[in-house]
DNA sequence: GGCCGTCTGTTCGACAACACACAGTTCCGT
DNA sequence: ACGGAACTGTGTGTTGTCGAACAGACGGCC
């Protein structure tokens, strides 16, 4: 199994990881591929493992707003554990990288067994939940440069290293802002020796002072996420 | 029973409902009344019958952002069902009026039970993540005009009458935006004919027109809801 | 090594929403 | 009937973000 484990799968009682583990497919996430699209049915969910996915919303007039983002901690696809199989809103790789497919099939059944595949995806949908809820005040009340520190956070806690791969565009479309209001923002983090970004690359160089500038928005979404879902041995 | 029903409650099987009933207690729900308060575990969950009640984020400097609204077509206290107790965010009560009180101990064990009663919950749940979420996008891109008309459409869907009791204040609180914002799209909507207010009321007079002047958010929110629950006899 | 597409930097005017301040009006209770 | 609290209307100036347009710089590719 690759080594960087999904924190779901890793939280699975053993007994059911045997289940899993032989219907658990590897995939190849490239960026900017759409995973789901919005109202429609997906055949599977995905457990991404290196790569990261941005889940948004795109309004009337084509401009779009993230409301989640799923890293190595989640799964993305919940429509088909709650029920609804599908969703509005479209599931978008943002950072590529692999992770694990589970048909729809077998994922709804291990739901329909009850038990603690269900408790734990119950406690996982409440994080992303949270961090939705989260996504929208942060949308009301916070600056640009704000928002583009606490989704800085949220990409690293997701990737590997302290490098991303992501220009100041990408981000742009994934706020919902405009880029010039990302790079006004890039700058003024990089001034402040926080951040180093070069075409297309971004490097976080001061995780504590970058927390420290965010809003709180990152913090209680990331602690809520600690408390739901405590991790024991992960990698 | 009251006749303005909880939609929830009579979508329950017959076999589910009997074992409820004995334990519903019904509660009077007062104006600006805190249901469950910011990280702190209720001790019951409320399905509200002619109350509406509003489930918001308050950020660090004291602002405040509703994320979602339940009324008659829900119910408060999803934390319970998800198994993560409390959660972020209060749930205040928008309007007065009466609900239904259900102990967690109780509700918790209905969910454990699997079945229906667990199907139900988590279809609800998922409207109301749909909600959440396309309140986030709403948030980044629409004017205050379209979500004071997004707002009070939601509102009067949870009522029973055109005419509702709540302040501009108010609903620029829910929002969280100023209150000279609301007044500025509420003095819009009553010249194009569209609502009445006066002191504290706000009567909806021409709600086709009012649902073409809002922004999508509020159509993707209901429809959803609508798929996810449909209803057969509610009244 | 040079070209070209992509990414970043910068500018300008426009506009929505903000903060603050205060005037006018309606309703409610005594 | 009246006084006062609460609600609504209005103005001024400021800030944050937007839209559009364009210049410069980096880096992959042939």
């Amino acid at each position: 199994m690759n080594p960087h484990h999904n924190q779901l799968l890793a939280a699975l009682p053993a007994a059911e990881w045997a289940r899993w583990q032989p219907h658990l497919e590897p995939v190849e996430l490239a960026y900017a591929q759409v995973l789901f699209e919005s109202g429609s049915t997906p055949a599977s969910v995905v457990f991404p493992t290196t790569a990261v996915v941005s889940l948004s919303y795109i309004t009337r007039d084509g401009s779009s707003a993230e409301v989640a983002v799923v890293g190595n901690e989640g799964m993305v696809g919940i429509s088909l554990i709650m029920g609804g199989d599908a969703m509005p809103g479209r599931a978008l790789v943002q950072c590529a990288g692999q992770g694990y497919r589970l048909s729809a099939q077998l994922i709804q059944a291990a739901m329909a067994r009850g038990g603690a595949v269900l408790k734990l995806l119950l406690r996982y949908t409440q994080s992303l939940i949270v961090q939705t809820a989260q996504t929208a005040a942060c949308n009301r009340h916070h600056t640009i440069a704000q928002q583009v520190s606490r989704r800085l956070l949220m990409a690293l806690d997701r990737s590997h290293s302290d490098e991303m791969a992501m220009t100041q565009e990408a981000v742009a479309h994934l706020l919902g802002v405009r880029r010039e209001g990302v790079t006004a923002a890039a700058q003024k983090l990089q001034q402040a020796g926080l951040i180093r970004y070069r075409r297309g690359h971004i490097a976080v160089l001061d995780r504590q002072r970058l927390e420290q500038h965010t809003c709180e928005c990152y913090a209680v979404a990331k602690k809520e996420y600690q408390r739901l879902l405590p991790m024991r041995l992960a990698a």
